[in-house]
RNA sequence: GCCGGUGUGGCGGAAUUGGUAGACGCGCGUGAUUCAAAAUCACGUUUCCUCGGAAGUGCGGGUUCGAUUCCCGCCGCCGGUACCA
């Protein structure tokens, strides 16, 4: 015996299952061509988002989504599912990067030292993981795929006629130039102003922004010429294809906002000889434009600005340039512009209305000037009365609200041949006229910007990329895998160029060409890392096309119209926009291009909720308020941390750590090996005298194991795990108040606990099942391998039913009666109830209610 | 500001989608066991009181025989977002 104070041996079995899993690769699933294959079965593919490796080990938050999926996974698999389960390493990324900066040690050894410390910690909390199919973003042969990839969005571009990426070959084909085909590739160069963080060295996408300057970094505009992908073309369909997506609908919304679509027109306006395009969504406002906005940085501000404005509107620039560094609009409520002097001429009515600057007006997005309709715009409002510009109501409210600032529909008032027109009608009305008169345009324009895609780091996959005579190529396929040179110095060089740049060797590709030293992001990796896990080892392709087939292929019980590849996936809302927007991109890239034979990469999304500290606060060193998983197991063992976490409440939602929580559920295991062992004298744990080897009669036990069964495999499906376990704590309490148990009901209940809480059930059920052979427990399969319990509706049903009597709604008594009794019979009785008739007596009867099995409801007054 | 989520005992949370509010667990209380403690087991535990009831699911209305659940109007907390024309 090990440890005397532990309610049950976990230090002794736990380990000994977690490699008894692994030497047998129990939960190793083949794929399609292996002879353990078995095509009979239908797949069930469950993801994890997988980790990246840091220095400081798993944190409590990803046994939480782990445990679930892994629930799931066991559960499927018990239910002769073949279940796709695996695990692997999102490892490229700046800490290790900058630990090597800091210390000299390649980022490599410490990426492989923090692998090999959460594996460790993974395998102790007996995930069942095909850790065969592990997989590791830096790995050479990954990197290969993830090159791969990229150069398949470099040799392809958008056809817009088709909405499908095809290859560029296309064009040439067709004569196309090697200018005009760099111009439409999906993967393309581009020298435009991006963030550029001077600390961090390194450019950063849009969406990495607000993290690195929580971080504290600084982040600054800057023009550089940079790797972008044209993910601006797919933003119809990243929004359309969402609707067969069974994720939760806040981050369906979360992306159609990120995405930002918006439908208008482009209007020309005349400015002073100029053509300005300005875009709005309110076309049909058009008469009510009493002013023009243009951003500051706007590039015909210097030209049309007049010679007694210009030192103030140079004035003006240089203060929005200068605060551009800062929060430019975060807490500046406060609008500031200033008159440039110029006037625009508006082409519906030929007014001409003043031309301002404000930064309010931003350059990224539209085309960087604004017609102002101060009516019906709450931001021109604003604008307009605080520099006392002319407001004009050009719509109607249909109620008899304020129009001042109104910006809904109604009819179109003051605006000539609009007049009378319903906001919609008058919006194609305007449009009509504007097409017809060569001043504008029907538009639709999207927040969504292409994405840029490269940085300026050492440990990320280099570009498969040539640079010659200033153009750019990319390396043979059969070069694949582009690997960083071997270098000392990691440092940032400080220039755009990368510390790549400084292996001066590695760059020179012949004498006259250059490897582009950029590298890619983070992102890359976790882009396909779901794919490469259905053949992980390829080194023909990225993923077999007979893989590809199968793990893609309908599951059991997915929707009929079912799009996406991986049947479930959990992971928390950190990415509901970056890397779920991202991956669905490259995957319906590679699907246009005949890779993949799903639109979507996963059909189901859940979003796990955060785990607090004991004290509410996130959890975070600088709180203390952080649990390590390694001390619980080594406190209270793997299942009682497992069934903890699932224990705690819905999986989706935030709950704050409570160490007596686990303490409560591992006192229910114990209660569930003390089911099947006592201690003796010595204080060793032997068979429990209470477990026989009889065929199990006792109905109220067949009742309340049979309703768990029922209800366990409900709540699995639904994922309601803490109502799953809250049922076995109800049955184990029913088997251990029993007199007598007999081993087949145990094993049952085991095999419901199993996806919960693996180890013990292992154990209990291999040393009963020594003992009790005719409980089918036979030594040779585990649990684990066993199929999944069904229950009898037999053992369900009771002959007699109890009803609630209420009178005028309020609970007055309860009676017992068959469960098939007649209406009248249940009423007639309700009736008879002495509690009932006190609160009935010298009241008329008006009515009563009887919902059978349920209740009776006497009106009275 | 806008968008989304959420609000139930001392605490984490249940409630068959309109039918006994508070399952299950924590905590607490009482008892058994023990020389004693821990562990374990049994019972109790929404609140108030005159022990018969009364009130009660953020607040105020409504629909209904009946509302945590549906409708209208507020309030609080959490998350996302930030002048996107």
């Amino acid at each position: 015996m090990s440890d005397q104070r532990k309610p049950f041996p976990f230090a002794d079995f736990e380990p000994k299952w977690q490699q008894y899993w692994d030497q047998n690769d129990t939960f190793h699933t083949a794929n399609p061509g292996e002879d353990d294959f078995d095509a009979s079965k239908p797949k069930y593919f469950i993801l994890d988002m997988f980790p990246y490796p840091s220095g400081a080990g798993l944190h409590v938050g990803h046994p939480e989504g782990y445990t679930a999926t892994d629930i799931l996974g066991r559960y499927k698999r018990m239910n002769n599912h073949n279940v796709l389960h695996p695990m692997g390493w999102d490892a490229f990324g700046l800490p290790a990067e900058q630990y090597a900066i800091k210390t000299g040690q390649h980022p490599r050894i410490t990426t492989e030292a923090n692998i090999e410390n959460f594996r460790r910690q993974l395998k102790s909390l007996g995930f069942g993981y095909d850790w065969n199919r592990e997989v590791n973003t830096t790995d050479p042969n990954y990197v290969r795929w993830t090159q791969w990839i990229f150069l398949q969005l470099y040799n392809s571009y958008f056809n817009e006629e088709t909405q499908k990426a095809a290859p560029v070959s296309e064009l040439e084909a067709k004569g196309w130039t090697r200018e005009q085909i760099d111009d439409v590739r999906l993967a393309f160069i581009h020298e435009a102003p991006v963030n550029w963080s001077p600390d961090l060295g390194t450019v950063l996408a849009n969406e990495e922004i607000e993290e690195w300057k929580s971080k504290g970094h600084t982040v600054e505009r800057r023009p550089l010429r940079q790797w972008m992908l044209r993910i601006t073309k797919y933003a119809d369909r990243l929004i359309n294809e969402l609707d067969d997506l069974d994720w939760p609908e806040s981050i369906k919304l979360l992306q159609k906002n990120w995405i930002g679509k918006s439908t208008g027109a482009e209007v020309i306006f005349d400015l002073q000889g100029h053509d300005v395009t300005v875009f709005t969504t309110r076309p049909d406002t058009l008469f009510g434009a009493t002013y023009m906005v243009l951003a500051p940085e706007h590039p015909l501000v210097a030209e049309i600005t007049s010679e007694d404005q210009k030192n103030a509107v140079d004035a003006y620039i240089q203060g929005c340039a200068s605060k551009s560094d800062l929060e430019r609009g975060d807490l500046n409520k406060d609008k500031s512009g200033i008159f440039t002097g110029a006037t625009a001429t508006n082409p519906v009515n030929g007014e001409q209305i003043p031309v301002w600057i404000a930064d309010y007006v931003m350059m990224g997005y539209g085309t960087g000037a604004i017609m102002a309709v101060p009516a019906h715009d709450s931001r021109d409002f604003e604008f307009a009365t605080k520099f006392d510009l002319p407001v004009l109501q050009v719509v109607q409210p249909n109620d008899d609200s304020d129009w001042h600032g109104f910006t809904g529909n109604g009819k179109s008032v003051n605006s000539g041949f609009l007049d009378g027109m319903k906001t919609k009608d008058a919006k194609k009305a305007i449009i009509r006229w504007l097409v017809d008169n060569n001043k504008g345009t029907f538009k639709i324009n999207f927040k969504l910007r292409d994405w840029l895609f490269s940085r300026q780091r050492y440990w990320g996959e280099p570009f498969p990329i040539i640079w010659e005579d200033g153009n750019h190529h990319s390396v043979p396929e059969s070069e694949l895998p582009v690997l960083q040179p071997e270098m000392d110095d990691f440092k940032p060089t400080g220039s755009p160029e990368g510390p790549l740049a400084k292996a001066t060797d590695w760059i020179n590709y012949t004498e006259t060409a250059r490897r582009e030293t950029n590298t890619m992001p983070q992102w890359a990796g976790s882009c396909w890392y779901y794919m490469r896990y259905c053949d992980p080892n390829n080194t023909d392709r990225f993923i077999s096309k007979e893989a590809e087939a199968y793990w893609s292929s309908a599951s059991s019980n997915t929707e009929p119209n079912s799009v996406g590849m991986v049947d479930l996936y959990v992971g928390g809302t950190e990415h509901a926009v970056l890397h779920l927007l991202y991956a669905r991109f490259w995957h319906k890239v590679l699907y246009d291009l005949g890779h993949v034979s799903t639109i979507e990469p996963f059909q189901k999304l859940v979003n796990q909720g955060l785990i607090l500290g004991e004290d509410g606060a996130k959890m975070s060193k600088s709180l203390g308020n952080v649990v390590n998983p390694d001390d619980v197991v080594e406190e209270y063992g793997a299942d009682s941390l497992r069934l903890y976490e699932m224990f705690m409440g819905p999986l989706e939602q935030v709950k704050p750590w409570q160490m007596k929580g686990v303490e409560g559920v591992s006192r229910f295991l114990a209660r569930v090996w003390r089911l099947a062992f006592e201690q003796n004298q010595e204080g060793e744990w032997v068979l429990s005298s209470k477990l026989t080897d009889d065929k199990p009669t006792d109905k109220a036990l067949l009742k309340v194991l049979h309703e768990t069964i029922k209800k366990v495999s409900d709540d699995i499906e639904k994922m309601s795990f803490n109502t799953a376990i809250s049922q076995m704590m109800v049955c184990t309490n029913a088997f251990t108040q029993a007199e007598k148990l007999p081993a087949l009901l145990l094993r049952d209940l085991l095999k419901c606990l199993n996806p919960f809480a693996p180890h013990i059930t292992e154990e209990i059920h291999q040393q009963v099942g020594d003992a009790f052979p005719s409980a089918q427990c036979s030594k040779s399969r585990i649990l684990a391998d066993r199929t999944w319990p069904s229950f009898n509706e037999a053992f369900l049903v009771e002959d007699e039913v109890e009803i609630v009597v209420q009178v005028n709604g309020k609970l007055r008594g309860k009676i017992t009666v068959a469960k098939d009794a007649p209406k009248d019979e249940i009423e007639s009785l309700a009736q008879q109830d002495t509690n009932v008739l006190q609160h009935t007596e010298g009241k008329t009867i008006r009515k009563i209610i009887v919902v059978p099995g349920r209740l009776v409801n006497i009106v009275a007054n």
